[in-house]
RNA sequence: GCCUCAAUAGCUCAGACGGUUAGAGCGACGGACUGUUAAUCCGCAGGUCGUAGGUUCGAUUCCUACUUGAGGCGCCA
């Protein structure tokens, strides 16, 4: 029976144990100070806060001259001691170690690749395995976390069900991008039907399927019995994007409701957004003081601003009318009718409004099949939020409930009907007004921290040529 | 997919009309000092200048190709 309990730096720090109580505890040397006058501190990390808490080393301890005096970033060990009030400033509490256990030496820490020193984050995604070990990543991971988590909080909370859409889909016409195929065909011997032409009915699930682009249809179908849905899950995109805000396998929310309109729509997103922002400030307080001092220094005060403000919303026609009354010159024109580029959505967001902006109404033209068309019959009743520094976070809209409507949308658009007759029974039995919209959770967590690329805020990215790790 | 830029020490970067021994900061290592906090100060080691060709008496420097990385655009979340 131990007589001492393990506990983790947070909850130390927190002033889990009373002054004096014997403690073990585990973590990894974040760094090493010494004192000849026989005395060295060292900041353990356990990455559960963003804090180290002080250890204690005196040069009685046996392996002080052997081992103590040897450790450098990253080693981890074991310490059995009790904590005490630090007499140094900074910390409140600190441990005065009576062993110290070398459980795992760091190698050659001179060719260390992530040494005590600011690295930049090209050099930490190609040391993807051991980047977790730096402030940046690890105070990334926890607010991925703690954002993730307030968005099942807040739908839950809110009625709303869970569902776990399938990651194959055989539907290819969703429009949302290129697809990675999924087979088990040895593919230096496909086969080949008499036409010469590759026989999918031989194919593991007998005729050609994917990875999802979306779980936003498969919700629909729950979405007209449950009321209120939403998936949570790993999205893949075969696009071949070079930009700081796309991968090929990415985390995304869609939720999707019932007898809701666009409005409605928009105001669950807000709703939705302004939770996650919350519980961020709320528990990563820690995490976000060091992306505002080295990252980006308004990424506090711009959502402790957000949380009690709406956000702007406006008409597609409305921002082409402010485009062109802008007196700017943009490298795309502008004209009624054409999707907007980046450079807009940018002026938009970040000069025109300066905070989250909800862009309604689009051209039906230039978004997908299975939007609402508007009485005016040139929009649809969809909505972006754009974020500033990081573009369209969300894409939604009121979906089309009405059969023939879509139908007609679906021949215009030379959208495949027969795959998706499942989808189009949706609206022949107990149709129903419906609307909804996906978030990306690696640009939402990117506009948090300020970190400019997506790459840095899921764990291992994976893009156009890159899926090491 | 298109365009642009980059590749020199473990990391971040300087550098040279093409010409002996290629520099700095950080990190590592050694020392001084200190209840220290990204400590401070002193010192030491560390390089096939991305790969393959070409031009040249001579290439890390110029040219070409390739590889890798980054950024912008498009697509979107």
């Amino acid at each position: 029976m131990k007589h001492t309990q393990t506990l983790s730096v947070k909850e130390l720090l927190n002033g889990a144990l009373a002054v004096d109580t014997p403690v073990e505890l585990n973590g990894w040397v974040k760094s090493r100070r010494d004192s000849k006058a026989g005395i060295s501190f060292i900041s353990l990390g356990d990455g559960s806060c963003f804090d180290g808490i002080q250890i204690v080393a005196e040069n009685k301890l046996s392996n002080y001259e052997t081992e103590i005096l040897r450790l450098t970033k990253d080693c981890s060990i074991n310490i059995k001691g009790k904590i005490v009030p630090s007499l140094g400033a900074g910390q409140k509490f600190e441990i005065v170690a009576s062993s110290i256990e070398v459980i795992g030496w760091v190698e050659n820490p001179d060719t260390y690749p992530v040494s005590p020193k600011r690295h930049t984050v090209e050099h930490l995604r190609e040391v993807a395995h051991l980047r977790p070990r730096t402030n940046l990543i690890a105070a990334a991971t926890r607010i991925r976390n703690t954002a993730s988590f307030a968005v099942h909080e807040y739908l839950q909370n809110n009625g709303f069900y869970w569902i776990h859409t399938p990651l194959i889909t055989g539907a290819d016409a969703e429009g949302a991008g290129e697809l990675f195929q999924v087979t088990n065909f040895d593919l230096n011997q496909l086969p080949r039907d008499a036409a010469g032409k590759i026989d999918y009915k031989k194919d593991f699930f007998g005729r050609e399927t994917f990875l999802t682009v979306s779980g936003q249809l498969n919700a629909e179908a729950y979405c007209m019995s449950l009321s209120k849905v939403y998936t949570f899950g790993p999205t893949f995109r075969a696009e071949n994007s070079n930009t700081t805000r796309h991968l090929a396998e990415f985390w995304m929310i869609e939720p999707e409701i019932a007898f809701a309109d666009l409005m409605d729509n928009a105001s669950l997103a807000q709703n939705l957004l302004k939770h996650v922002f919350k519980a961020v400030l709320n528990k990563n307080p820690d995490d976000m003081a060091f992306f505002a001092e080295y990252i980006n220094k308004d990424v506090v005060t711009r959502l402790t601003q957000l949380v009690n403000q709406d956000f702007e919303m406006i008409t597609y026609t409305e921002a082409i009318d402010k485009l062109l009354k802008s007196n700017k010159t943009f490298e795309n024109q502008v004209s009624w009718g054409i999707d907007l580029a980046s450079e807009h959505e940018r002026w938009i967001c970040e000069e025109l409004v300066g905070r989250p902006t909800i862009v309604t109404n689009y051209p039906k033209d230039i978004k997908a099949f299975y939007m609402r068309q508007n009485d005016d019959g040139k929009t649809v009743a969809a909505m972006d939020i754009l974020a500033p520094g990081v573009g369209e976070i969300i894409g939604g809209a009121q979906r089309e409930e009405r059969y023939d409507v879509l139908v007609k949308r679906i021949k215009e658009m030379n959208v495949s009907e027969e795959t998706l007759y499942w989808y189009l029974d949706l609206r022949r039995f107990g149709t129903a007004k419906h609307a909804g919209f996906g978030v990306g959770l690696e640009r939402l967590v990117s506009y948090i921290t300020g970190v400019q690329n997506v790459r840095d805020i899921i764990p291992f990215p994976r893009t156009s040529k890159s899926a090491n790790f």
